[in-house]
DNA sequence: CGTAGATTTATTGTCGACAAACAAAATACA
DNA sequence: TGTATTTTGTTTGTCGACAATAAATCTACG
């Protein structure tokens, strides 16, 4: 299925990182669903190396709040808490705001650039109509704005946002795929612009408006959602 | 020197947990300076586990930015950036008015009493003119209402940003221990109540101009470092 | 005397194995 | 039959050892 690299294929010291990366996209993929077990022996199987890299992964995992590892007993894949979501939309138009905000007083001609090709990326996906890469690509745009800013801690912040984000888009996305959010690149075009003429207080402002379109986005497909088991 | 148990004593899974905290405590208090290199075979010894507690641990500090791992080199504490110690001023502004406001709007009876009492530790330690003793205090103040903010995401970051702030603090304070801040008793007096009679507007502003006050100090420290450094 | 290459040494990354802890199944007993 | 207890099995936490890699040292040669 995925392409596994013999362990005598790798270069040393990139285990942990390969694990890590393997098991990050799994859970935000939703391929590894929020509260499964992960078993270090099947996975060091899977992927054919010993359990020490695999370890290594976890508690990087778990330092990210990926997966909670209960003592002496399996670690699982967190789960979404759906009671506190608003605290996830609190953050994440808060750090929208300010990324794009620094990213439009910082920004040099080769961010712009990736931006932009970020942006093209999201369109691209968009006019597909292909949800899963709308979503991956809508969160490297986010992310290509928030390096351009150039504040470590709100990048890392908002990418951990993004992560988050991505599962949860994952999530509603794969039973409601009808939604056709060509507005969405507009907005983008026009966070772009802003940023590019470093015009501030607008971009903060345009940052707000589309995060809380997302926000609302969600909301409606979180209720519709609850919508249905109700009937069932 | 340190109390360090026996393996024999310690419960089984606290092992990287005990190494985490232990090395957390060594580089922020700066026992370990920035830059030095940590040796695991070393530290096994002197901690008296297997190195694989000690890896886990180096693991999750490097995921928080506090150690540096060089590929197949030996990993090495975090250097303190001090060229975009701006972002850092940053976002700890942001982070205090955030953390404050939202504080003021859903603490509960038991919050404030664990505020309270934090800032009674700050209290003592100010009159104490126990400078390592503030710059702790502090922190789990400041760390106190994060938590009654109840915003996982904010309260993380803010956590992050109060420890490398107890760092650099730690750096000025060990020289020059003659400031006496005692207005900052006051602010946090005014911080508290401000939070309690549920004023977010005034939380918010509070909260602002008390992280400039600081931010103000790092930097006339660091200026005044600076001179000294010239003048030699 | 200095520099390039070879060799040694020190330290990390990975592995397989064992022991402790928890969960589940099986058994004993009322 | 139901509950408490023992046994069994599975999975983690820890350990010591080995292999790979880079730094440091040494050697040869100009």
């Amino acid at each position: 299925m995925t392409n596994k690299p013999k362990s005598a294929e790798r270069k040393r010291g990139s285990g942990a990182q390969f694990v890590y990366s393997i098991l990050r996209d799994e859970i935000l993929d939703l391929t590894l669903l929020p509260g499964s077990p992960i078993d270090e022996i099947r996975l060091s199987e899977r992927l054919s190396m010993s359990r020490t890299p695999i370890r290594e992964a976890l508690v990087r995992l778990a330092s990210e709040g990926l997966v909670t590892t209960l003592p002496n007993r399996s670690t699982v894949v967190s789960n979404i808490d759906f009671m506190n979501l608003h605290t996830f939309f609190d953050a994440m138009t808060l750090m929208y705001r300010v990324t794009t905000r620094l990213a439009a007083q910082f920004h040099t001609p080769a961010d712009m650039a990736a931006i932009r090709a970020r942006q093209a990326e999201f369109a691209k996906a968009v006019a597909a109509q292909d949800a899963l890469s709308m979503i991956a690509t809508n969160r490297e745009f986010h992310a290509e704005i928030a390096r351009a800013g150039r504040n470590p801690y709100y990048e890392s912040l908002c990418l951990r946002l993004l992560d988050e984000g991505r599962r949860l888009l994952r999530m509603y996305y794969q039973s409601f795929d009808d939604q056709l959010p060509n507005e969405y690149v507009q907005e983008h075009e026009d966070l772009v612009a802003t940023i590019e003429a470093r015009d501030v207080a607008r971009a903060d402002s345009l940052a707000g408006t589309h995060a809380d379109q997302i926000v609302q986005q969600i909301q409606a497909l979180i209720s519709r959602d609850r919508r249905q088991h109700i009937e069932l």
